[in-house]
DNA sequence: GGGGAAGAGTGGTATAAAGTGGGGATTTGT
DNA sequence: ACAAATCCCCACTTTATACCACTCTTCCCC
């Protein structure tokens, strides 16, 4: 269960620091992909990753998803490891997909691990319309 | 069942004491989350917390709730633990979101157990408009 | 009622960890 | 062979965490 905001920094190099809140749960390595509609990126641990890929793959067989979604899902994404710090390396590509430059909000979001340009994230905390915590409070 | 109304300070850490009456019922972990509408924050212990998440999916699957809901719930939570002194510190991002600064106030709400600004708080407490006791007393 | 003990609440300091920036070696591609 | 990109260290700043000290209230027990 991923949970919590953190706002990092993105250098010229295209570091950023995965939240020492996260990091403990990947072993070495994850997976960056572009969430579909391409606002974000989702962060993977290895498991869940491999997990995701089957699920679609099972979609493929019975005709709930297209080819087209298959190639775009696995060709976006990318393997990723750590350095000393707890940084890894998000490439052009996927930065460019999510319009992430200098700084980047990273969120825990229940069963996966959300990348955001942080305007694009201010929409989503201003989306109050759809606010209607008394049904599960 | 949590009961009773208690005035806290908030030192410049971010420290906040958890009443003795409530800390009983925390083993060593909790959870603070934004409370829709960010009027002020809710404290949830760890079962009642998977309990919300686990609601709010359930909806979530149906339709019934909205992915930047989810969002905003998860990504605004935080796991607490408790120091020698059984306190808790409370992050900057949820202070700013409820408007907590030197001093709160935290109240079992039956089920839930709310940290509210003392300012706000009075506002609850002056609203006696709503007051229809005679259906329920 | 007085004295002492225990628990609750608050404040401060020291240490460790997290986050950030940069240099230089190595690899990759042209 | 050169330029660009990547990787591997090192250094610094900020923030979080663990400890320790003190006050005040409450509750016993004498």
């Amino acid at each position: 269960m991923h949970l919590g905001k953190h706002h990092r920094s993105v250098d010229d190099k295209g570091r950023i620091a995965m939240p020492a809140a996260f990091r403990d749960a990947f072993e070495d390595t994850g997976y960056i992909a572009k969430a579909p509609g391409h606002h974000c990126l989702t962060a993977y641990l290895p498991g869940d990753f491999t997990a995701t890929i089957e699920r679609l793959e099972s979609l493929l067989r019975e005709g709930q998803a297209t080819q087209n979604e298959y190639r775009q899902f696995t060709s976006s994404a990318v393997e990723i490891s750590f350095d000393a710090q707890g940084r890894f390396r998000l490439p052009k590509e996927l930065r460019d997909a999510a319009r992430i430059e200098a700084s980047a909000i990273v969120a825990g979001v229940g069963t996966r691990i959300e990348i955001w340009n942080p305007d694009l994230w201010a929409g989503v905390e201003a989306d109050t319309d759809s606010l209607r915590g008394e049904r599960w409070l």
